[in-house]
DNA sequence: ACCTTTTCGTAACAAGCGTTATTATATCGC
DNA sequence: GCGATATAATAACGCTTGTTACGAAAAGGT
């Protein structure tokens, strides 16, 4: 019984996400919340809690509707595939929207004021979590003779995530899609080849 | 003619510069530049103008007195050389001060609200200037031979930047130098090799 | 020793922030 | 239709933001 609600509650968070992605935690205002969703302030309040709470559910819906496409790249079926299917999503989702350009677990709170400091927590801790399952997967690869067997899984996540973060530095500055490609196929060139082929380079 | 000022002005920059490094532009209050620079707040806006002025003042600062590895680094000898310079000198600038990790220059407005808008255009131009000297680096390197003749330097700049930038992102959520190092290692094994030698590679 | 000039520090400004009381309105069970 | 319940929107809350009047204090020139 009661009232029922006029709004859309994810469409609602939907539009939240996009202010968060495009301002940050902390750049985004009520005011700008209130424009976009369409929903006044309390109302905001009354379903999401408050702009934490609020924030961090647009994190779970980012994770899972934006950057899905890392575990995606982790199902294939090769190391290589897996770290260019991050490095092409990143590119891809970083430059999908002209108007919230880069990647929202990084714009989010790289830095901010002190009341940002557990929205920052949640980021580092949600790209952590991107970063192991990355790493993991490497470690198969490396276990499976699809990366060789010295190889720095670990260093191997870090790397292809901070290219990764780079290039959405860069998408955020207004970088082309083309130019960010570039950066994502450079940034392959040294991938570690395979141990268990014979391999010889030549160049003039 | 006049009362003397009772503080030094290159201090007091110092302080506030140090106080955007960690908060970014609108993270940092004037109550927070207050207790930084032990300078009370009407002095502050004698100095150094309004909130925008000062940071741009500390930014300047930041690029001649701690960026100033990217120069530095485009004076060595081989293009690898200066890829290594710029890569090494992130990861030492952004893990030197445990309180003020990253890159001022990242840090300091990726995303933010409208009125952050010219400090992040300031950033963004800043960062495009160190991505044109390490092009035009490049393109020098080249043409002496030192790099392929079918090189992309821009998309090299922009590759090195990237990296630099994801490790800035890394190091203020608190990566380990030794992590970064790896990292910066790794996007360092992938770099094009001089084309006028004869490069001959076997793998078992 | 005064007068001018610059800086200092307190205190205030309007505007914006995140958050919430409060009242009105719409829906459901009976 | 009536009472119970949940949501709607207006309006205000206290606090912080960046910015600035204002009067007191200190320095130099004549």
């Amino acid at each position: 019984m009661g009232r029922t609600r006029t709004f859309d509650v994810n469409e609602a968070l939907e539009a939240a996400l996009g202010v968060f992605w495009r301002k940050g935690y902390e750049g985004a205002s009520y005011a700008d919340l209130v424009v976009a969703t369409g929903v006044e302030r309390p109302a905001l309040y009354s379903a999401f809690g408050n702009k934490e709470t609020l924030f961090l559910r647009a994190l779970e819906r980012y994770a899972s509707n934006y950057a899905n496409y890392v575990p995606a790249a982790i199902e294939r079926s090769t190391a290589r595939d897996v770290a260019e299917g991050v490095l092409f999503g990143a590119v891809e989702l970083s430059t999908r929207f002209s108007d919230r350009t880069g990647c929202l677990g990084v714009n989010g709170a790289l830095a901010g004021s002190d009341e940002a400091e557990q929205a920052r927590a949640a980021l580092i801790a949600w790209r952590a979590d991107g970063e192991a399952a990355l790493r993991r997967r490497f470690e198969r690869a490396r276990s499976e003779g699809d990366l060789p067997a010295n190889s720095d899984c670990a260093t191997l996540a870090a790397y292809v995530l901070a290219v990764a973060h780079g290039i959405a530095v860069q998408a955020k500055a207004g970088f082309a899609v083309d130019t960010l490609m570039a950066v994502a196929r450079q940034a392959l060139e040294g991938w570690p080849r395979s141990g268990n082929t014979l391999v010889a380079e030549q160049r003039l």
